[in-house]
RNA sequence: GGACGAAUAGCUCAGUCGGUUAGAGCGUCUCGUUUACACCGAGAAGGCCGGGGGUUCGAGUCCCUCUUCGUCCACCA
């Protein structure tokens, strides 16, 4: 900055204009001494040099729009190099333990929308925490997502021709793990974009040696505490990703297919003939049996009997099963044991051979016979059909929509399949239940409890083993040559055996989940041995986990169930003290899912998913937080619209106005004098202090206590309504208005109460909005220049009420009483100016018969400020109409309107013309409204039940109301007659 | 089939213990550049609180029932 440059410097000294500096003398501190010229450090004469330079033209003009991109990056720059977001034990003070876990993404994954939300609420927590002095530890990481990592790798490999065979295990592995470190930082880049204050020196990734050692660990112990077997079951197998799946990771989806209706000889009655239905034709040469129903009449007499089955055709038996349904089809099912999970639990129970007609890839094996083998099963399944009809065993095809199982990575039709896989047979489900049921682990919002009971009620053994490469290698080796199903033949340790020649370890990795399961011990270090983590003991339980219902038992029941067996001594049992210090988290909230406009899921493939870095860059991060959060509704999905978010950077633009304005008006704050709450108070003048003083400060009173109370309640709705009324309503819409039309000699009190609203609000809003808030503290000077708003506690509104107090300023709720009836007032004059066109005159002058004598004084006392803000020239105050008031001839002739606090009416004069007719009309509605209110009132007051059972504040109430709904009636009647 | 949720202004949603005349934002209409902000301000219009029944002095709120929509779970070939 050129020192000579007269006005243009001094303005620039106190509205400085960092973003206008290239990036890379963009330095955040350079900021922070703007509002002290004389501390302004040789940095900040760079900068101001260089922005003349830079921008000669520009430079002398104060923005009048806030600018996020700059302010943005450079403070969240500056809290990394600051360490603001590091957290450490402290150990002597238990209470002030806060740790967030955050769900780790995907490493495949970019940023969406659910994951903005999510993580600006889970910021909104920890900063709070940590502006209430708590120890808050908000752990980042990410997750390696077996499957979906795999494929990708898999997708690029193809690319060049080679699959992961071609490569080999290690160097697939190798390969993948080149990959992550490529891409998988991505997601957390773009976090910081939000503004995420993770400790990012704790970060952590699901295959890190250490939690790769957890995930082992816990194996190895559920192994031993015999939770864990091995067996060849039915699993739901995806062709495409070729491993076995969990039930949790297939979803249902209709489809659309054939159902064949076709017919079997009897064998033993040739010529007669069973019909079938199916959706399968394919699986036929895997069919075993027919099955019919115990006590279904038709077929009593076949049972036992055989049918042939018609390619590769065989006599194949008719038994009687109670899994069959007589209603449904024909009565008859054909029994495929090696390819439906019903059939196999039919097939163990009659003991019918298994035929696999199935290929891992879901294409057909040389069992299934000539036709058919080598297709692929929806080839398959038309060529199977046409064979029938060749065979003149087809009957009928018609079109039917059945569920069917995707694999939910693949998106194809999973198929059941029989193979050797590893199974947990989870612990403490019993405790899981109780631990929600008695409030330990709280959801929010509650109902999820349900659904979370449901499932745990239904709990099926887990499939942890997958037939992947990328992963925890399941910690097993079997003796070479050996049985494998005799224990003592398996090797199950964290190491490998002494002779690892003569052993073979498992070739599968586990489940995905069967390692973020552990997310909350093993980020803590939980497998480390000894008893001397101070983190794991600081902050376990975690304080609240923030995440989506979609995984409540994929990741919420399963954590839950993990901690409570692996936190502590093995114990069979646990008793609700030992379930409540063994819960990963205390508290659970479920975020919406975020979907479009018209309610659609967010999907690559309708391409209705906003980027959010775009979004950032268009609104800034503190607009999107702030637009998000102020669009999401408590419990239920969120719709998502950017024209709605935007109001989140009309926030920002609108406090950042509010904040010039406030300097704009001078400079009170003595150069580096870092104000606190009652310094700021000592400065208030109580004879300058007027209702309307009060009021904003009891509103501000008020919205600390309700912010205070939501938060605790994660109730995020209220807390940003709560902000953006009071700011918008309350601060700009009226007591700033007011601000302009006070006299001159209040100006320091005025200056006063502008900085306790502002650094109020801005301690307030800054867990939502962190950048902009950090920023306007420190421009406004309400911390040093080397300090943060983060180690401000907003305190209570109590806290505020005393320090003002202690200042000579007692506040009451009177004082906003009275200011919402002067509210209501100019409300009416300015409506009477619209609607008879002349909202644009300021020179008009009023009537004003006062109900009472008190409602004279309140508006005389408000008289200039009330002039200013309706747009007046004068009130003409008539005598208090105490009693009958005026008669109607004696009022004078005008537009009028009934106020709770007297009559107003515009004072007719010669180039003041009124639409006489639609103001008579205007009032005859009111009157009418009025009237109902009336009676309505007058008939609930004459009800005895009413008056003896009702309580005496509602009676008192009703009786008041209705005063004053009769005064306003009666006063209407008689403008009506006035009028003429 | 079972469970859960939703239905309030044109749209998206608040409305906590049942209590005064049901609120907000956006959108719409009219007006406006005055000591910050047009990413703004002022004013207005706009509601049978999904339908029906019940409890109560009093119901958007509690109970029953029906309708529509959404989600999850389980699924019959």
């Amino acid at each position: 900055m050129d020192p000579s440059g007269g006005g243009t410097a001094k303005r620039l000294a106190l509205w400085p204009e960092p973003h206008f500096l290239p990036a890379s003398i963009r330095a955040p501190c350079a900021r922070l001494f703007h509002n002290f010229p004389s501390q302004r450090n040789a940095m900040s004469q760079d900068t101001a040099t260089t922005q003349n330079a830079d921008t000669p033209e520009t430079s002398s003009a104060i923005p009048k729009a806030y600018e996020p991109a700059a302010v943005e990056a450079a403070w969240y720059q500056r809290w990394l190099d600051s360490k603001c977001f590091q957290a450490s034990p402290d150990p002597a003070h238990p209470d002030r333990a806060h740790a967030i876990m955050i769900p780790p993404p995907n490493v495949t994954g970019v940023l969406h929308m659910g994951h903005l939300l999510n993580n600006t609420i889970q910021d909104i927590l920890t900063r709070r925490a940590r502006q209430q002095g708590k120890a808050a530890l908000w752990l980042p990481g990410t997750d390696h997502a077996g499957i979906a990592t795999q494929s990708r790798v898999e997708k690029e490999l193809r690319k060049t021709g080679k699959t992961r065979h071609d490569l080999g295990r290690d160097a697939f592995v190798a390969a993948a793990a080149a990959w992550r470190d490529k891409h998988g930082g991505i997601i957390l880049e773009q976090l910081q974009k939000l503004g995420a204050s993770c400790d990012w020196s704790r970060r952590v990734h699901t295959l890190d040696p250490g939690y790769s050692r957890a995930v082992l660990q816990a194996f190895v112990t559920l192994y031993d505490r015999g939770y864990i077997y091995r067996g060849k079951r039915m699993v739901n197998w995806c062709p495409v990703s070729l491993t076995g799946l969990s039930d949790e990771e297939v979803i249902m989806k209709p489809r659309r297919g054939i159902f064949y209706k076709m017919r079997y000889e009897i064998v033993e009655f040739p010529g007669q003939f069973l019909e079938i239905g199916t959706t399968r034709p394919e699986t036929i040469p895997g069919d075993t049996a027919v099955a019919v129903h115990p006590s279904d009449p038709r077929y009593a007499h076949l049972v036992g009997k055989h049918v042939w089955r018609p390619f590769p055709r065989a006599r194949i038996p008719i038994i009687a099963d109670n899994a069959v349904e007589k209603d449904f089809g024909t009565g008859v099912l054909k029994i495929t044991p090696a390819h439906d999970k019903a059939d196999f639990e039919i097939g163990q129970r009659h003991n019918l051979p298994i035929i696999e007609v199935l290929n891992p890839d879901a294409s057909l094996n040389e069992l299934a016979g000539p036709g058919l083998a080598g297709l692929d099963r929806d080839v398959a399944r038309t060529k199977a059909a046409g064979m029938l009809r060749e065979l003149g065993l087809l009957l009928k095809e018609e079109p039917y929509e059945n569920n069917v199982g995707y694999s939910e990575r693949a998106d194809v039709p999973i198929e059941p399949r029989l193979s050797e896989q590893w199974f947990i047979r989870y612990p403490k489900v019993e405790e899981a239940k109780q631990a929600v049921i008695n409030g330990h682990v709280h959801f929010h919002p509650e109902r999820w409890s349900k659904v979370y009971l449901h499932w745990l009620n239904n709990i099926q053994d887990w499939c942890i083993s997958r037939q992947l490469w990328w992963g925890h290698r399941i910690p097993v080796w079997y003796r070479n040559g050996a049985d494998r199903d005799i224990p003592a033949n398996r090797h199950v340790s964290l190491t490998p055996p002494a002779d690892p020649e003569n052993w073979t370890q498992d070739p599968d990795v586990l489940d995905t989940w069967a390692s973020s399961w552990l997310w909350c011990l093993a980020t803590l270090g939980w497998e480390k041995p000894g008893d001397t983590n101070d983190a794991l003991r600081f902050w376990f339980p975690t304080t609240a986990l923030v995440t989506g219902p979609d995984i409540i038992f994929l990741w919420v029941a399963r954590m839950i169930m993990a901690s409570l067996e692996f936190h502590g001594e093995e114990k069979t049992t646990l008793s609700d003290d030992e379930i409540r210090r063994r819960i990963p988290f205390r508290h659970v909230y479920f975020n919406g899912i975020i979907r479009d406009a018209q309610g659609r899921k967010m999907s690559k493939s309708l391409g209705n998913s906003p980027d959010p870095l775009e979004l950032i860059a268009k609104f800034g991060a503190d607009g999107l937080r702030i637009g998000l959060l102020s669009i999401a509704p408590k419990g239920t999905d969120i719709l998502f619209s950017e024209e709605r978010v935007s109001q989140g950077r009309n926030f920002c633009n609108k406090l950042w106005n509010a904040a010039r304005f406030r300097q704009m008006q001078g400079e009170e704050t003595p150069a580096g004098a870092n104000p606190s709450l009652a310094t700021l108070a000592s400065r208030l003048a109580p004879a300058d202090i007027d209702t309307d003083d009060h009021a904003i400060l009891e509103a501000l009173a008020n919205a600390t206590d309700t912010i205070h109370d939501a938060l605790e309640s994660y109730d995020f709705n209220t807390y940003t309504e709560t902000l953006y009324h009071f700011f918008r309503t309350h601060y700009c819409d009226w007591y700033l208005e007011t601000i302009k039309t006070r006299p001159a000699g209040a100006k320091t009190t005025l200056l006063a109460i502008q900085d306790i609203v502002l650094r109020q609000l801005l301690l307030l809003l800054h867990p939502l909005a962190p950048h902009i808030t950090e920023e306007l503290y420190h421009r406004l000077g309400y911390c040093a220049p080397e300090d943060f708003i983060q180690n401000t506690n907003p305190g209570t509104g109590a806290g505020l009420r005393q320090t003002l107090a202690a200042a000579g300023i007692v506040l009451s709720p009177s004082a906003l009483a009275e200011t919402n009836r002067l509210r209501e007032f100019v409300t009416a004059a300015r409506a009477i100016k619209t609607q008879n066109n002349m909202a644009a005159r300021r020179d008009l002058e009023f009537h004003f018969i006062p109900k009472d004598g008190a409602s004279a004084g309140l508006i005389q006392r408000h008289l200039g400020k009330i002039q200013k803000l309706a747009g007046a020239s004068r009130f003409d105050i008539a005598p208090p109409a105490d009693g009958e008031g005026p008669q109607a001839s004696a009022l004078p002739a005008g537009p009028a309107a009934a106020t709770s606090l007297g009559t107003l009416i515009l004072a007719l004069a010669p180039d003041v013309s009124v639409d006489t007719a639609a103001e008579q009309e205007r009032l005859t509605r009111e009157l009418a409204r009025l009237e109902k209110l009336v009676a309505a009132g007058a008939a609930r007051l004459a009800n005895a039940a009413f008056t003896s059972k009702a309580p005496a504040h509602i009676l008192e109430g009703a009786r008041a109301q209705l005063a004053e709904t009769q005064s306003k009636y009666d006063e209407v009647k008689r403008l009506l007659a006035a009028l003429g």
